[in-house]
DNA sequence: ATAGTGAATTGAATAATATTCAATAATATA
DNA sequence: TATATTATTGAATATTATTCAATTCACTAT
């Protein structure tokens, strides 16, 4: 048997995907070459990023859902996107802003379980020009990415 | 000239895409009935919510994106779904969670601008069982919804 | 070990869908 | 009003998903 499951759950995160036209057609009771024609402008424009899957992530071993708020060092103002950059590399971050107010920057990490944050932790958000983190544990999730679940 | 692009951003917000399963399959190199069967399983056991597509939210007037901590009052500590199941039914939610810590709930939020902004919190967050919010306001988006921007 | 069971893989055929293209209509611009 | 640009649409084609049946694989109990 082969393992193809966590390859496509890999590539469903990210995209992979693409809109059904003829159903969109349907339900808005236009021609389907309209519908294509105006998807395709919004792809053009850039409103579209990308089409991808929505999970429930208990399910792929990604029930542990944390928010990061993260007070920067001082002599990181000036550049926070540096860090925010190194940070959004990692596949466990779902996303990464910079903010206004008592933190600079929000994480929201999704992992396996709580060892499993504390060793990201340990070895991805602790750096230098990190200051300060608050960790908000997620223990129901009742809507993600628009989704209700 | 129809204003079909509102309709399809609307559409697409919660599902109304599909897999490729060609290009999986020429990307994993196995056959597409293999990917194909692989899909429907993980649709079946509920591992896929939907597929849906991201977004340049600036570009759809949604540029505004706030997280929102809620500290809710102490006789609603009971029962926090029932207010987070109302906040989420409005669309430009785009998040839920009852959390530990200082605040039981944090939302994400999308709207157009700061006006709007601030009439969805007084009009839909501003309510009876809420004690106090505290506002994040987003300066800028590194990455959403497992996406790079 | 091995027979038996259910699950997973796969190729061939079919059904459904996206895409292309050219014609027309609508809108904007000068 | 003339002209250019953008949007809509039907018909033809290309691509893709889906179905189905056959085969292989993995696991369990004897």
């Amino acid at each position: 048997m082969k393992n193809i499951t966590e390859k496509i759950v890999k590539l469903f995160k990210e995209g992979n995907c693409t809109p059904q036209i003829a159903k969109i057609a349907k339900k808005l009771k236009e021609p389907s070459t309209t519908i294509h024609y105006n998807i395709k402008k919004l792809e053009k424009e850039g409103a579209i990023k990308t089409y991808k899957a929505i999970f429930d992530y208990k399910k792929i071993d990604e029930g542990f859902c944390v928010f990061v708020l993260i007070s920067l060092s001082p002599d990181e103002y000036g550049n926070p996107e540096k860090i925010g950059k190194d940070l959004a590399k990692h596949p466990e971050v779902e996303s990464v802003d910079i903010c206004t107010g008592n933190w600079e920057m929000i994480l929201k990490v999704r992992v396996k379980d709580q060892d499993t944050y504390y060793n990201l932790v340990k070895n991805v958000i602790s750096r230098r020009g990190i200051n300060k983190i608050v960790s908000l544990t997620s223990l129901k999730q009742l809507k993600t990415e628009f989704v209700t679940l």
